[in-house]
DNA sequence: ATGGCATCTAACAGATGA
C-alpha cells in the first residue's frame, strides 16, 4: 500500500498536476492540503474519473485539507472536533484536518499553520494548535494501533532538514519553540518520522521557495513528514521524495513525499 | 534591509504563504 501527501497550493490551479501524477503514480491515498477552495466548487469530478473517492475539508481561499482514495474511508473524521468535541471547534474555523480508517490503518492528513513571523499572532496560534494537535493524537492512538500521521507541518525538525541552516533560530519553521513543539506533539507519543528510516543524508526537500529561483539550486526545506506509529512503522518498505512535479510548468511549491506499507 | 514569486479575492492592490 501506497500513501502519499502534498501541499498542491491551490487544488483548482493544480488540478492537471495532480491527475497527472496519479495517472503515473496510482497510490492508493492521496493527502492534499492548500486546496483552498470551498467544497462546492471543488474540482471532484476530474479526480473520480481517475477511481479514487473524494473527501473534503475546504473553505475559502486558504487552507482546505483532502482525502483522495482508491477504496472508501469509514468513518472520516472532520476537524479536531471530531476527536475531541466542542472545545476544539474554535480550531476548526481554519480547515486544516481531516482523518479516514481505510480497513485497520488510520491516516491523519495535516495542514500545519505556518506561523507568518517568530513572536507573531499566527506564530502563538501555530504553537497553540500544536498543542491541540497533541491532545488529538493521544486521544487517537490508543484506538488506532496502526496511525499514520502526515501531511505539511511548516517545520524543519533539524538542520539536515535545511539547505543553509545559518540563522535558523530566527526563522520561521526552524525556531527551538517550533521544534520542540512537533517534538512533544507528535514525536514524543512515540510516532516516527518514517523518511529518515530510510535516509539519512542532508539535502532532501519537499519545499523550494518560488523566489530566488530555490529549486534549482535545491535551497529547500523538508517540511512534509509522514509518522507512523511503532506498530506501523514495522511495515514501512520505503519513504521517497518525488521531486518530479516540482520541475513541471507553474508547479506547487511542494512536491509529493510517499511512503510504502506493507498492508 | 528589502524583495524575490505565486495564489486568492475581486479593491487592478492587499493578504497570505514559508
Amino acid at each position: 500500500m501506497k500513501i502519499a501527501t502534498w501541499n498542491v497550493n491551490s487544488v483548482r490551479s493544480r488540478l492537471s498536476h495532480i491527475c497527472q501524477w496519479l495517472e503515473a503514480n496510482p497510490v492508493d491515498l492521496l493527502c492534499l492540503q492548500e486546496t483552498k477552495v470551498i467544497d462546492p466548487d471543488f474540482p471532484r469530478a476530474a479526480i473520480e474519473a481517475l477511481n479514487y473517492q473524494v473527501y473534503i475539508f475546504g473553505q475559502k481561499s486558504y487552507n482546505g485539507v483532502a482525502l483522495l482514495s482508491r477504496s472508501p474511508l469509514d468513518p472520516v473524521m472532520l476537524g479536531f472536533a471530531a476527536v475531541l468535541g466542542e472545545e476544539a471547534t474554535a480550531l476548526d474555523e481554519q480547515k486544516r484536518v481531516i482523518s479516514g480508517r481505510l480497513g485497520d490503518l488510520c491516516v491523519v492528513n495535516l495542514y500545519v499553520p505556518n506561523g507568518s513571523e517568530i513572536g507573531s499572532e499566527k506564530y502563538l496560534y501555530k504553537l497553540r494548535w500544536l498543542a491541540t494537535l497533541r491532545d488529538y493524537l493521544k486521544a487517537l492512538l490508543p484506538q488506532q494501533p496502526h496511525l499514520l500521521v502526515c501531511g505539511d507541518f511548516n517545520v524543519a525538525l533539524e538542520d539536515r532538514d535545511i539547505h543553509n541552516p545559518k540563522g535558523r533560530e530566527k526563522h520561521i519553521m526552524s525556531s527551538d519553540a517550533e521544534r520542540e513543539a512537533l517534538q512533544h506533539s507528535v514525536l514524543d507519543l512515540g510516532l516516527i518520522d518514517i523518511f529518515r528510516q530510510f535516509n539519512s543524508e542532508p539535502g532532501q526537500f519537499s519545499w523550494w521557495d518560488y523566489r530566488t529561483a530555490a529549486f534549482s539550486r535545491n535551497s529547500g526545506w523538508r517540511i512534509d513528514h509522514h509518522y507512523l506509529s511503532p506498530a506501523l512503522s514495522q511495515t514501512a518498505q520505503s519513504c521517497i521524495i518525488d521531486k518530479t512535479p516540482r520541475a513541471w510548468e507553474k508547479p506547487s511549491d511542494h512536491t509529493p513525499v510517499i511512503v510504502e506499507l506493507d498492508l
